[in-house]
DNA sequence: TATTTATGGTGGTAAAAAGTGCGATTTGGT
DNA sequence: ACCAAATCGCACTTTTTACCACCATAAATA
């Protein structure tokens, strides 16, 4: 039913094509091939088949007015990645410009969806992210 | 269900790979393998995969919006450890370099977790804390 | 129309970097 | 002094990076 949780932080780079290798450990939680697509705060998100056919399943039942928009970010920006021999994956120029991806990339294991970053992007979120906030989210979740 | 209290501090030392001996005694009540993940104040914090999974479970059902912070945090930040046959644990790249881990490591037991600190900051840490503003922090929440 | 020329994508190889495993030596507590 | 734990150095494997040659398509040019 469910998957392993995806976690951890990994720095990788992309190149001139545009592709990158995704980190191994996630690669080989995720399965033969995933989703991308665009994510919330300029990231990019990536979900296994499975979980994103269930995203889509939700949203397909929701109210047109409530989700019409969503849907065009989310499903409409989507692609598959597979994988090749060496465990690099083509980001589209598309969603590479869309990401401000370039040379140094972030991938983060959350839960059950990774992310990636650019590292300018990512290293600016650690700036805004500040503790106290993270710790009152703490607090609701009995931490 | 709940484990041996965690306790103790130890002073270990990070090899030129990244990999630092995990003290016996923590390792006996942690089990085969736990989870290192970013902390409070720039240490890294060390649950049990119990203990992590119930943590996740609950963030993983909250709305996104609410989450996604925290859980970048949190679960990106995670990695699973497993101790080699002599007891030594790798910490990935990225969490050395947010904790900012060299050669001397201090290792905490603190209840259900345990604390990994560059020695510099515990120290720095211990520089700056009075008996006095430890017993404030604590009016008011009945201790 | 036929021929270039970018551009995006694919495939492979070699070398660097990161991670792993092992054995020997040192340290520290009892 | 003894024993377990921790440290260190070395060899090895896997993963990632940096190149480079090649293919297809589409736009640009003659």
């Amino acid at each position: 039913m469910s998957m392993k949780t995806l976690m951890g932080t990994y720095n990788q780079s992309m190149d001139v094509k545009g592709r990158m290798s995704f980190p191994a450990k996630l690669r080989e939680a995720l399965g033969e091939q995933f989703i991308i697509t665009r994510g919330i705060d300029g990231c990019l998100f990536v979900y296994s088949q499975e979980d994103f056919d269930r995203k889509n399943e939700q949203l397909k039942n929701l109210p047109m007015k409530a989700s019409k928009d969503f849907q065009r970010f989310f499903t409409g920006g989507a692609t598959v990645a597979e994988p090749d021999k060496q465990g690099r994956i083509l980001v589209p120029a598309a969603l590479r410009t869309w990401a401000g991806l370039e040379k140094d990339i972030i991938v983060l294991g959350v839960n059950d969806r990774c992310e990636i970053w650019s590292k300018e992007k990512w290293e600016q979120w650690g700036d805004n992210i500040d503790s106290d906030a993270l710790l009152e989210a703490l607090e609701g979740v009995g931490f």
